[in-house]
Formats: structure tokens, C-alpha cells, sequence
DNA sequence: ATTATAGGGTTGTAGGACAAATTTGCTTGT
DNA sequence: ACAAGCAAATTTGTCCTACAACCCTATAAT
């Protein structure tokens, strides 16, 4: 054990602080099956001493696993691993996103979610709703070029969907997908071919916006999917065969 | 500003550790707009004293929000509120899935998802996939009445419907979502109602494997958004106006 | 004016001490 | 011999002090 403990300890940046290395630890020996739940964890002295930090550190570790319900401390006791459906929190490994096939599946998963998303509105949005939509993207066209500002009034525009469904964990959700996708873009090098295309880009917004004040559910699932679409193969991913399902194309024959 | 933090901290239920305590009140702090994004936190010192702990606990809460993506804490420096899209980690606050229409949300968005997670596994399902597929419904025939092992089976069936996309992260939330909804028929008093109604149950995922197995991808869907509406509608939860969208219905006119 | 330097303040880590709770094993009474 | 209860050891929870590493700012030197 506090061989596996060592060489993983030198597989992270030292960069990040210590109690994160050290949840990553014991996160990946929950995840990979070496602990199984129900199992209890080494005492926090056993691992302090194992990995030649204190006690404190080992605290701070345990305590994030505890925030995501990985494990659970009983004073006394010891701190055991939980069962996975006792899971709280749902976090995203950053590095997944790193490699084009995971943005791939990030994408995939953004048109399915805010294709429906923009069918749900279509039927419940309120006028509040519309004018706080077109006022974001009108911050879109307002903004030059591809300015940051830009940007964030895309977004806008997206979170303002899916919350004008009036299911806040739609909104949770979307908003969610969305950051992983804008932090992603942004530090990584897609942010240079993306430039003269915003023409076409508000073009496909006007589409949905249009969509959804005609109150038209499929409509706007539809021209919210393929605005996904597009946007990313603009960046050079393709999300696979997200044909449309209007009733026009069959599966089989 | 303590003494905000002095209310708070009466307000959750002493059973529950220090740490996470803490850690609920300078999230509230966070979510309620007090500390806005780049703004510094207390010191760890401040807020120990001004809430008479020591300064470990604050640390150990802190490490929490850190993990979540919520504060960065720079050495030297202090902790800062971080941007909203630069959260890392989606958590579900469990007092909103106790009354019913957060459950009735809920519902909606696991609807919403798995619907269209059948869709793409009836398009890309491996033989493989099938078998277990096929596997897990044989389980929850097998077991008897509406035991532990059923519901069980049950999950299965449809995490493994959400791997057979072959997207991770469609997998990974699909999951979550279940577990959520699990975790709260369990402990709620949904549990009584649910007793014979199995054959009902079975049969509807009989439809959603024949679906699959025929490779119908828009069959898929539509049997399994209806068999998650009708085990809402079960345990008396009923999902606003989840109209099919086959083409047989318009919205206006 | 610009750069160096010194100082105070803040987070990061270490280590010790004790309280609270659980588990285990032993003792003791019947 | 058996059972109940008690005591000790173990483990987590909390507190405390101390120092290192680092940031920021103000002061001083060039």
C-alpha cells in the first residue's frame, strides 16, 4: 500500500497543494476497486506516515472526499468507503478534456442537452425570457469581432435557454457543460481559426431565437443541435452521425 | 459579517461534522452574491475567531470549497471567488429533491437524458452490450416482488443502457442522476406505494431492450421517455407536458 | 524615478495535546 | 459457564503553537 502510495504521490504536479495530491490518492484507490465501499480506510496516522506529511494534510484530503461523499468518517470508528450511488457531487476530470475525443463526447452531450433544452422553452418561455435572450444576443452583434465580450453574451444566450425552461436542474446542468467547454477552448489552441465566422454564428442563434418566440418545440431543438453542431466542427470536432430525428430518416432499411 | 455567520450556523443541524458546517456557510456566502467572484475572502484566522473555532476546521472547510472550484487560495495571498465557469465539480444541494417538485424536476431532466441516451445506444449498442443489457433484466424478473436486488437490476438496466453510447460523460451523468433519485425514493415515502406493479415495470423495459436489440433508435427513445414518466407518474410524480416529438404534434396552431 | 530591500500579513505544513466516540477484551457478579 | 458491565486501546474531531513559503506594500538606496 505505501508503495502504490508513492509512486502515484510522484504522478501529480507538485504544483498543486499537497492535500489535493493526496485526495487524488485516495480517490483513484477508491475508483480503481483497491478500496472497495465499505472498506475502511487506513487511519489518517498510518497514511501521515506513510507519505511523510502530517496528519493535518491527510485531514484536508479526507475532508474533500468526504464533501463528494466518497467516504464517510465515524469518530472512533474510522473513515469507510461509501457506496457509489451515495455520491454527491459529480466533477469532471480536467485532463479528459484535454485530447479531441473527449471534447468530442463534451459536445455530443451539450447538443443532446440543450437541443431539448431549447424544446422546453419553446413551450414554457416567457416573455421575460424573450427579451432577456435577444438582449444577449444582441450583446453578440453589439460586440466587435470575437471579443471577449462576445463570447460571454454567447453564453449568456445559451444559460438564458435552458433556465427559460423552467427546470433549474436543466439550468444546472447546461451551465455547467458550458464552462467545461469555455475553459477548455480557451486555453487550449482552438481559439485561433475562430475569427470571421460570427456572421454565420449569429446567423444560426437568430435561427433558434426565432424558433422559440414562434413557440415552436422542434423547430428549436432542431436549430439548437445544429448550432452545436456546427460550432464545433468549427473547432475541428465532429460530433458522429447526430442525425435529425424529425420522423424523416429511419434507422434500419 | 459575523454576524451573518453566527445565524447561519444555527441553522444547520449540529449533528453534522464542523467542517462541512463551515464549509456550507462561506458557500452560502458565495451563492447569495455577499462575495462576488475575485473578491477575498476572510482570513482563516478572521473566520475562526469569528466563529470561535480553530483555524484547522476553517482549513479543512476551505479545502472543501477549493476542490469544488469555487475559491482559489493563493499562499500569501488569501482565497479568492473564483468565476462561476470556472466551478469543477456540480453538486446537488439534497433539500431540493425533498419536496416534490424538485423531484418532479429531476424526473424531468432524467427523461430529457436517457431518453436520448437510448436513442444513441440503439444506434452504436455492441453485441456485448446487449448481453448485458439483457443481463440485468433477467435479474430483475428474477429476484422476487420489488426486493433490494430488483431495483438494483433496475439501475443496471439503464446505466448500462447510458455506457452502451459509448460517451463517458453521458454515462457519468446518467449515473449521477440516478443515484439522486435512488438515494431519494429510498429514504422518502415513496417507498409504500410501489409494491406489485413489477410486471408493469418489467414490461416497459422489455419494450426499451426489443428497441435496442431492432437497432430502432427513435423507438428506443420514445419507450424509454415513456417508461420514465410512467414510473414518475408511479410514485406520484407527473412531468409537465413531456408530449412525444414525432412529428404528430405541433405546438401552435 | 527606479530598483532593492525590509517588514508585516497570509496561507501551507508540521507536530503535539486532549476530547469524544467506538471497539475490543477483560473482569466481575450471578 | 455465562452475561452484563467496565476499562483500556484505538481512532477521529478539535484546538493550539510554531515555523516555512509566499505575497504585498512601504521604505530606503542608488
Amino acid at each position: 500500500m505505501t508503495d502504490d502510495f508513492r509512486q502515484l504521490s510522484q504522478k501529480l504536479s507538485p504544483t498543486q497543494p499537497l492535500p489535493s495530491r493526496v485526495a487524488s490518492i485516495l480517490s483513484q484507490e477508491i475508483s480503481s476497486g483497491r478500496l472497495k465501499p465499505g472498506d475502511r480506510l487506513p487511519t489518517e496516522h498510518q497514511i501521515a506516515e506513510s507519505l511523510g506529511i502530517s496528519r493535518n494534510v491527510v485531514r484536508e484530503a479526507i475532508s474533500q472526499l468526504r464533501a463528494d461523499g466518497l467516504v464517510r468518517a465515524r469518530q472512533g470508528a474510522g473513515a469507510f468507503v461509501m457506496e457509489p450511488e451515495e455520491r454527491l457531487a459529480i466533477r469532471l476530470d480536467p485532463t479528459d478534456l484535454e485530447n479531441i475525443e473527449g471534447m468530442e463526447g463534451l459536445f455530443e452531450l451539450r447538443a443532446l442537452l440543450e437541443g431539448e433544452a431549447a424544446r422546453l422553452a419553446a413551450m414554457r418561455r416567457t416573455d421575460e425570457d424573450l427579451a432577456e435572450i435577444s438582449a444577449a444576443l444582441e450583446d453578440m452583434r453589439g460586440d466587435e469581432k470575437w471579443s471577449e465580450g462576445s463570447i460571454e453574451a454567447d453564453l449568456l444566450f445559451h444559460r438564458t435557454i435552458a433556465k427559460a425552461t423552467g427546470n433549474s436542474y436543466i439550468h444546472t446542468f447546461v451551465c455547467f457543460i458550458c464552462d467545461q467547454i469555455r475553459r477548455s477552448i480557451h486555453m487550449a489552441r482552438y481559439a485561433n481559426q475562430i475569427e470571421q465566422l460570427v456572421e454565420v454564428n449569429v446567423g444560426e442563434h437568430v435561427v433558434i431565437l426565432d424558433a422559440l418566440v414562434a413557440g415552436d418545440p422542434e423547430a428549436a431543438r432542431v436549430a439548437m443541435v445544429h448550432h452545436i453542431t456546427e460550432a464545433g466542427r468549427r473547432i475541428g470536432i465532429i460530433i458522429r452521425n447526430e442525425q435529425d430525428k424529425t420522423g424523416k430518416g429511419n434507422a434500419e432499411s
